[in-house]
DNA sequence: CGACTCACG
DNA sequence: ACGTACGTGAGTCGT
């Protein structure tokens, strides 16, 4: 027979919790009628998602049918006090039941029942038919239906994140069995559906109890039993308070549903209806998706015809001066501009556009001179991969004015596509398409040959970013964000693109003779830990690794993870007392790690003509300003261990005879605390050049000026100032450094009465989270926190911890900005090149006799970047290899 | 493609 | 009471 599978989605829940959690991520979004459709394009991500993992022969949502239920009659105020549903949220129901309609599923609601109660009885129906049932909801109290056949899938953070309870899922989470969740609800209570359970009982009493005595009438059966004085009177003069709770968290399983499940059957889109659907809804996604045969669907039928003009050696002298500046986009085929294709380009200005594939013709008369010339502004997407891409043709890009990535990047950290069609749209500008629609994806991603089409699209480029140029200039104004822009980001992307052309030089013979020493050494504790797990297995795989250890040698279970035991290091530490196996397994994993990812990932990328690595900075990537480094990423070079730190001996300077030289900002982050909090006894610290660590334990531990600060005390200390700058909970700084949370809370309360400046700028940032949405840094650089009002606490606090620590990192990110800037000019005349960032240092290879002069000059420009209310420290090393520059 | 693990500041 | 430090990228496994 073949296997029938049910769908159950509860629609309220789902289409409320898709409406916040893209609201939060994308902010609002709205159709060309003004109708939002946050919470339609949720739900149809949602649908997607469960159509294709569930496969359903049968499906069905239902909606609750009003504000009253029989619920509400056995108890007035359930559900009360909950504020009103957002109407940007109400006004889109009608369409969500639209849109499932065109989808070929049914919908169904029940006067006087929750949708809770139409899922509970068809599930129910469902089990005795030999259905699967998938529930999908973003309400936890539906794991209570969770049985053999039956699992609820809980949405979590995104839409199409989910969380999948069987019931041996619910116990381990939950603690009880699905049966119990209504009991344990009847002692707790519930908060949002406003119902109270027993006085003085929380989760965590709730569970012990039910798994005690079984149920709500098992506590009461065993009443005299419980010794605890205060929870037996509270137990008893809330009895039929826990009773009524029990009954109201109960989900009727005999609902008077007139469906049946047979009726369900999942009939499938219908193709037409969906597509107009998706093109009222403006759903450019989803009508991609639904191009037949998998072609994608390319909207050009929505574009405008744009005019171009072919350029080719012959009428090239054609072209005006562009005296007035121009618009050029360069496209290449492919993410890495080091190395991909060259597509083609377009130029012009004032809706005249010139297009060529052939790129030769930019390292010619005219166009060579207008793109080398700082009089002639133009007008680009991507600065810096345009200044590279240019570069490999001979070409050195000067005179660029605008970018219209760093400007939508400033406006909003989220708006950073590296798709000019993308970040269009976000801006409202619908002219262009996106590149997946024009060239595909995957392996389907091919080039049109079609000269009208790559060229029409090509010129819709350059027409987007000349259209949308004013706007985003006058918001960065709006911001006060356009000194940021001209004086930092813009400038900062050709330093970038210079660092990034320079490359470091890497001694591919020094990796290879690494990487044989560490091919013996994994052979050896290969060998060495299949002796001791009594098999071969495959240590790399943690599941395999979780059976050995846990099942078969019996280690005891320190955490878990979603899908299985957890092998991570703080395990495997603390197995490694009694099981030698561990100790080992941490060797294995710590050189199979430096191997894969840095001798072998490094010499994938060393390019064979100048033996260097050059790294791609994403200079629009970071909530906070960083910048991230990828094809290799050379920020995250091992360092902590001596084993790992040996990879550095590979980096060395482009000349024999040259030295890396690096210089750091020390504690910067905690500077600019001290400098952002106007904290007196923090900035006294810092200008009598104390250590800052030693001060606070100093503070913290409330010790006299005798008693001496001792290693491990000061290790506390820097994990309490460290906590500080990511935005503290007790329980973060307890894990960390190994305490009582109770302890943790109090050297965090001892923290801010020592620091009460701090304690003020942790709540001042919060607040202006709250009050404008966003927080910004030094130089203005903003990070929305859409989720600060969040009714749910984790994203609450989530956003909280990141409203206090994004100026502190992101103002750090700022200065070292503004350094490198200027160290370009201040190094012009040495031979010395700035090769690397890593966030608070900076690498540079030199002539050996220029080393006295770079030990002066790069600290005196970082340490002069920018004035704070407290002196910034540098601290400088050099050395034959980046190893020897510690 | 997500989860896990681990490298960096 | 909620589950917890902030920001990244890459390799590997297994669905």
């Amino acid at each position: 027979m073949v296997e029938k599978r049910l769908l159950l989605i509860d629609g309220n829940s789902v289409a409320f919790k898709a409406f916040y959690a893209l609201y939060t991520a994308l902010g609002t979004f709205t159709n060309s009628e003004g109708l939002h459709t946050t919470a339609i394009y949720g739900f149809n991500t949602m649908l997607e998602t469960m159509l294709k993992t569930v496969k359903p022969t049968h499906a069905l949502v239902a909606f609750d049918a009003g504000k009253t239920t029989f619920r509400t009659k056995m108890y007035d105020d359930y559900k009360g006090g909950r504020p009103k549903t957002a109407p940007e949220l109400s006004e889109q129901f009608p369409y969500v039941k639209e849109l499932l309609e065109h989808r070929g599923i049914q919908t169904y609601e029940l006067p006087n029942f929750e949708a809770d109660d139409i899922i509970g009885t068809l599930a129910k129906q469902a089990g005795e038919q030999g259905f699967t049932t998938t529930i999908v909801t973003g309400d936890r109290d539906l794991t209570q239906l969770a049985d053999d056949h039956t699992t609820v899938a809980i949405s979590k953070k995104g839409v199409s994140d989910v969380e999948h309870y069987t019931p041996a899922y619910v116990q381990e989470t939950m603690g009880v069995t699905p049966a119990q969740i209504i009991d344990i609800k009847g002692l707790q209570g519930d908060n949002s559906d406003n119902y109270p359970g027993v006085t003085g009982v929380g989760p965590k009493r709730a569970v012990d109890l039910i798994s005690k005595y079984g149920s709500v009438e098992g506590v009461y059966d065993h009443i005299d039993e419980i010794t605890a004085k205060k929870l037996k009177e509270h137990l008893i003069a809330d009895h039929e308070q826990a009773l009524l709770s029990k009954t109201l968290a109960t989900i009727k399983r005999d609902a008077p549903v007139t469906k049946q499940v047979a009726d369900l059957v999942y009939e499938g889109d219908n193709h037409d209806e969906l597509v107009d659907f998706y093109r009222r809804m403006n759903f450019k996604k989803f009508l991609a998706q639904m191009g037949d045969g998998g072609e994608p669907l390319t909207d050009t039928a929505e574009l405008k015809p744009i005019t171009f003009t072919t350029l080719t050696a012959d009428n090239c002298d054609q072209l005006p001066d562009f005296s007035a500046g121009c618009d050029f986009y360069l496209e290449m085929d492919g993410d890495n501009y080091h190395l991909a294709d060259f597509v083609g380009f377009v130029i012009g200005t004032d809706q005249h556009w010139w297009v060529s594939r052939d790129v030769s013709l930019l390292a010619q008369a005219p166009l060579k001179g207008l793109l080398e010339s700082a009089d002639v502004a133009k007008q680009v997407f991507d600065a810096k991969r345009t200044y590279v891409g240019l570069n490999r043709l001979g070409v050195t890009l000067a005179g660029v004015d605008g970018d219209l990535l760093l400007c939508s990047y400033l406006l909003n950290t989220y708006d950073n596509s590296n798709d000019l069609g993308q970040v269009a749209h976000e801006h409202g500008d619908e002219q262009v398409a996106l590149d997946e629609d024009v060239y595909g994806k995957g392996a389907k991603r091919a080039i049109p040959t079609d000269d009208q089409v790559l060229f029409s699209h090509l010129a819709r480029k350059a027409q987007a970013i000349a259209d949308l140029r004013p706007k985003l200039l006058t918001e960065l104004k709006e911001n006060d964000q356009d000194q940021l822009y001209r004086d930092i980001e813009l400038p900062m992307s050709f330093v970038l693109a210079r660092m990034e052309v320079a490359g470091i030089t890497v001694d591919a013979s020094e990796l290879e003779a690494m990487g044989s020493k560490f091919t013996e050494q994994l052979a050896e504790i290969e060998q060495t830990i299949y002796n001791e797990a009594g098999e071969e297995f495959n240590i790399g795989s943690p599941k395999q690794l979780g059976h050995i250890l846990f099942e078969k040698m019996g280690l005891p279970v320190i955490k878990k993870t979603k899908t299985g035991y957890s092998t991570a290091v703080g395990v495997l530490e603390k197995l490694a007392s009694d099981a030698p196996i561990a100790e080992n397994i941490l060797r294995y994993r710590k050189i199979a790690k430096i191997q894969s990812t840095y001798v072998e990932g490094l010499l994938k990328v060393i390019h064979p003509k100048d033996q260097k690595v050059h790294t791609r900075y994403l200079q629009t990537l970071t909530q906070t300003g960083r910048l991230s480094s990828v094809d290799p990423n050379l920020q995250n070079i091992p360092v902590r261990t001596e084993e790992g730190r040996a990879i550095r001996k590979a980096f060395i300077p482009r000349h024999d005879g040259w030295q890396i030289f690096s210089s750091d900002y020390s504690q910067i982050e905690l500077r600019v605390l001290a400098h952002m909090s106007h904290d007196a006894n923090m900035q006294e610290a810092f200008r009598e050049g104390e250590d800052i660590h030693a001060a606070t334990a100093r503070r913290i531990f409330k010790m006299g000026p005798d008693e001496e600060v001792t290693p491990n005390i000061r290790r506390q200390a820097k994990a309490v100032n460290f906590g500080i700058v990511y935005g503290i909970s007790d329980f973060g700084l307890s894990q960390n450094i190994g305490i009582s949370r109770k302890q943790a809370k109090a050297f965090i309360d001892t923290y801010f009465q020592e620091y009460p400046g701090v304690k003020d700028y942790m709540d001042r940032m919060v607040q202006q989270a709250h009050e404008m949405g966003y927080v910004e840094t030094i130089a203005h650089r903003r990070r929305y926190l859409p989720d600060i009002n969040s009714r749910n606490f984790n994203q609450r606090s989530f956003a909280e911890r990141t409203a206090m620590n994004t100026p502190i990192q992101g103002s750090a990110a700022d200065i070292i900005k503004i350094a490198m800037i200027q160290m370009e000019d201040a190094i012009k005349d040495l031979q010395a090149t700035m090769l690397l960032q890593v966030h608070d240092e900076l690498i540079f290879e030199a002539p050996a006799e220029e080393i006295e002069t770079l030990s002066k000059l790069v600290p005196s420009v970082m340490d002069s970047a920018i004035k704070l209310e407290i002196p910034l420290k540098v601290e400088s090393h050099y050395g034959p290899t980046w190893y020897d520059a510690k």
